[in-house]
DNA sequence: CGGTGTCTAGG
DNA sequence: CACCTAGACACCG
């Protein structure tokens, strides 16, 4: 049976219907979304045919079970009776070695087979549904075959890595919540945005006006390699910095040029404006479902090195939020019709972690004393008491406090301040004699790595650093800050899932209708009806406070309001 | 048209 | 040479 709904298809294997399964236990199911991850709207009679096909008693094993989980919820069923997904425990074995872990990259690696992809199924077809169907039909089998295999291939390493509870207990359920985040999706306003459009776009047509009479010449703003012939050989310039292709024309450089010449200025407003208009006002508005008024996003679990979600499709954890523009695009994320949006997220999640991790003293004390730690930090690079710290000394505390979570050194360091090498050698000297708790478990940390050859996150998921064992200094390095910074990103990241698989199924236990909606790595957005709004703030706040327990407390901040923009 | 480079958005 | 990313566009072959 292949069934071949408006974008891609479902592939269930025929033989399944005819034939008994080779391993009478499981049922394999292969859903490939025109090759894609990601998930297509099933018409009626594809969701009824093969809910009725998956209804029956089998555990059953499925490669991407979210995509199947939220192509059926939005169908009105629900996928049930999953034992194992496989493209979860790919990226548990090694979720750095078949990125973005679909199944025929799987299939080769873990069963030495090639598979056909989806694309061979189709030939020359632009659709399944055009498509030769016996070659479709292969395709579905040996795509459910080889997903029956892999499981069985998986699980005694799954076994060996001891994550067989975390893919039981967390990756699997979760993929059952983000599917249904996916299939409830998060109501967007196309008029908001278009209004917006209107604005940005007229003032970005001003703006290239005034650039073409700064230039003496019309040219392609949204070339660089024209706008760097335009500044650095028409204007002469001079040449900041170079990159592999000719002039670099990136912000950094324009801010440095700014303050001189008005044509930088003006770029940055104009890119600025293009990158608003292109990447969120009209791709969000194409994303708008147009049956129900919102966007459907994919929430990928097996994309992530460090175990982080990543949404795409479209990209709604990088909607804008630093600039008063960008901002505004926020205004267009609103709850259904008299609900509430509400906001959660983590006050410094990772240095907390951090402080957990290592222990460290001075962290700790921080943190449980509530103190400002980016103050506390400035004030010893500084040596000046807390008091007296300036609000662009914090800045400078703060950029410190996540420089070391990422192996920053001194050279990016001070590029990234604009002071010389040698000032931010010095600041990372102060930092470490402050925390010195934090240098004993980074090299603590490091070594370990190297001696296992992976690292390892709160939950206990690994990741294989390969790098580590290179003859090559540079990889080494990029090795030990993986080593460093995963298990604090990741083990974030893992305490994301706890509470969301937590506020979940607490959600349903007390019968609200509230839904979660996207999680943007240390926030989570809500929609609720106004008579829940109290009880699903308690409920949120204290599951993301208190889902695992720490060395030092977790903070979250919450709000409400009528929009994205007014609930942060 | 697919692949690469540059740039920019987020945590 | 700072970690984890997605995506738009220009440009090249």
């Amino acid at each position: 049976m292949a069934l071949c709904p408006r974008r891609g298809a479902i592939a269930v294997a025929p033989v399944l219907d005819s034939e008994p399964p080779r391993a009478p236990a499981l049922v394999g199911v292969a859903l490939c979304v025109g090759g894609d991850a990601g998930y297509a709207p099933l018409s009626p009679a594809t969701a009824e045919a093969l809910h009725e096909l998956l209804a029956g008693p089998r555990p059953k094993i499925v490669h991407h079970a979210r995509d199947l989980d939220a192509a059926l919820r939005r169908a009105g069923h629900a996928l049930g009776g999953v034992a194992g997904d496989t493209a979860l425990a790919s990226f548990l074995v090694d979720p750095t070695k078949c990125i973005p872990h679909e199944l025929e990259r799987v299939a080769r690696e873990y069963l030495q087979r090639a598979l056909p992809t989806a694309r061979d199924a189709r030939g020359g077809a632009a659709t399944f549904a055009e498509a030769d169907p016996a070659a479709v039909a292969a395709w579905a089998v040996s795509s459910a075959v080889a997903t029956e295999d892999l499981w069985t291939a998986l699980v005694p390493r799954l076994d060996e890595l001891d994550a067989r509870k975390i893919h039981d207990d967390v990756e699997l359920p979760l993929s059952g919540v983000l599917a249904r985040m996916s299939a409830d999706g998060v109501r967007v306003l196309p008029d908001v945005l278009a209004s917006l459009q209107r604005d940005f776009g007229a003032r970005r047509a001003e703006v290239e006006a005034r650039v073409h009479e700064l230039a003496g010449h019309p040219f392609n703003l949204g070339s660089s390699k024209q706008l760097g012939e335009v500044l650095f050989d028409e204007l002469k310039i001079d040449v900041v910095k170079r990159n592999k292709t000719g002039y670099s024309t990136a912000a950094d450089v324009l801010e440095r040029l700014a303050p001189k010449h008005e044509i930088a200025e003006r770029v940055l407003e104009w890119r600025a404006l293009d990158k608003l208009i292109n990447t969120y006002t009209e791709v969000l508005q194409r994303a708008i479902d147009p049956t129900d008024g919102r966007v459907h996003a994919t929430f990928q679990q097996t994309a992530g090195a460090s175990g982080r979600l990543i949404t795409t499709d479209p990209d709604l954890q990088r909607t804008p939020i630093r600039t008063d523009d960008g901002r505004r695009i926020r205004e267009a994320f609103v709850p259904r019709g008299g609900w509430e949006l509400i906001s959660a997220d983590w006050s410094q999640i990772e240095l907390r972690v951090l402080a957990h991790c290592s222990k460290d003293a001075a962290l700790l004390r921080a943190f449980n004393e509530r103190l400002d730690l980016h103050r506390q930090t400035a004030a010893s690079i500084f040596d000046v008491v807390e008091a007296e710290v300036t609000r662009e000394q914090r800045t400078v505390g703060k950029t410190v406090n996540f420089a070391t979570i990422y192996g920053q050194g001194a050279t990016a360091l001070g590029q990234q301040l604009g002071v010389p090498r040698k000032r931010a050698q010095e600041m990372i000297d102060r930092y470490f004699e402050l925390y010195s708790g934090v240098r004993a478990w980074l090299d603590r940390t490091i070594a370990e790595a190297d001696a296992n050859g992976y690292c390892e996150t709160l939950l206990g998921r690994r990741r294989m650093i390969p790098e580590l064992r290179s003859n090559n200094w540079q990889d080494r390095g990029y090795g030990e800050r993986i080593a460093a910074n995963t298990p604090i990103q990741g083990s974030a990241a893992d305490i994301c899932k706890l509470a969301m698989l937590q506020i979940q199924r607490e959600l349903d236990a007390r019968g609200l209708a509230a839904k979660m909606l996207v999680q943007i790595h240390d926030e989570l957005l809500f929609e609720a009806p106004p008579a829940e709004v109290t009880e699903v703030v308690a409920v949120v706040r204290e599951r993301m406070e208190r889902c695992v327990e720490l060395a030092v407390p977790l903070e979250v901040e919450v709000g409400v309001g009528p929009s994205w923009a007014a609930a942060h």
